[in-house]
DNA sequence: TGTCAGGTTGACGTTTACGTCAAGGGGTGT
DNA sequence: ACACCCCTTGACGTAAACGTCAACCTGACA
C-alpha cells in the first residue's frame, strides 16, 4: 500500500515540462510537495495537480486561476462563508468554460470556411494549368 | 453603400479594450487599418479581425497564433505550396481546438466533483448545527 | 483666439511564466 | 579519493502583452 512517489525529474520527464517550471509552480503556491531533507518528494496527488495546471494552461488559464482550481479541489478549509464563495467561483469558472466552448465552436467554423477557400483556390490553379496544356 | 468606418476609440469602446492594445495589435501585424492623414480608420473587416483576436485570446491563443488565423482568413497569397501549408496549419489548429474541447470537458467534470464536495460539506455543517439545537 | 476632446508617436515600466547560469550538497560506482 | 549524477537555492535574463506617461498635432466650438 506504499503510495507511489516521484522525484522532480520523474515528473518533468513524464509530463514533458522542465524542473524549473515545477519549482516555479511551487513558488507560486500551486504545489507543496513533501521533503526528504532538501529533496522534493511528489505524491500522486501532486501529479494530479500538475496535470490540472497543464490542462489549465492549454486553455489559457493563468497560474493564478489554476491555483484557484486546485484550491477548489482541496477538502480542507470548511467554513460556510468560504464554501459559498467556492460555489460562486465554481459557477464563474463554469460560465467561462461555456464561453470558451462557444469560442472554439466559432473558431472551428472559421477554419471550415478558410479551408474551403483554400481548396477552391487550389482547384482554380489546377483548372488554369489544364487549360494551358 | 458607403461602408462603415470606425475610429480607434469607437472600437475600443465597443470591444472593451484599450486603444493602446489596438495599436499594439497593429504593431504586431495583426491589423493594418487605412489612414486619413495620421488618423487610423478602421473598416468592418478590421473589426472582424479584432473580434477574432479577442476570441483567440479567450481560449489562450498567443497574438502570433491569432495573426496566423487572420492570415488564413486572407484571400490573397495564392501559390500552391502556400495553399498546402495553409491547409496543414488549418488542420493543426483544428486538432488543437479538439484538445481544448477535451480539456474543457475534463475541467467541467472536475468542477462537478468540486461542487459536490462543497455541497456535502455545507450539508454536514448544517446537520451539526441542527444536532446542537 | 484659446481650449478642449480625441488622435499620434516614442519610450520606458510592469506582470507573467518561465529560461539560464552559478555555486554548492549528497549519494554512488570505481 | 574522485568523478558523476541528481538535487538544491539564489539571482539575473527574457519574451509577450500590454500600461503609462510625455510631448505633440488638429479640428471643432464658445
Amino acid at each position: 500500500m506504499s503510495s507511489q512517489t516521484y522525484s522532480i525529474s520523474d515528473l518533468a520527464r513524464e509530463l514533458d515540462i522542465t524542473t524549473r517550471a515545477i519549482r516555479f509552480y511551487e513558488e507560486q503556491g500551486l504545489l507543496s510537495p513533501e521533503r526528504r531533507g532538501q529533496e522534493r518528494i511528489y505524491s500522486p496527488r501532486d501529479k494530479v495537480s500538475l496535470k490540472l495546471i497543464l490542462r489549465g494552461k492549454r486553455i489559457g488559464f493563468s497560474l493564478a486561476e489554476c491555483r484557484e482550481l486546485i484550491e477548489l479541489y482541496d477538502p480542507s478549509s470548511g467554513n460556510t462563508k468560504q464554501l459559498h464563495s467556492m460555489l460562486a467561483k465554481i459557477s464563474e469558472r463554469r460560465e467561462q468554460l461555456e464561453q470558451q466552448m462557444l469560442d472554439i465552436e466559432q473558431m472551428k467554423l472559421e477554419l471550415d470556411t478558410a479551408e474551403e477557400r483554400c481548396v477552391q483556390a487550389l482547384e482554380q490553379t489546377l483548372k488554369s494549368q489544364e487549360s494551358v496544356q
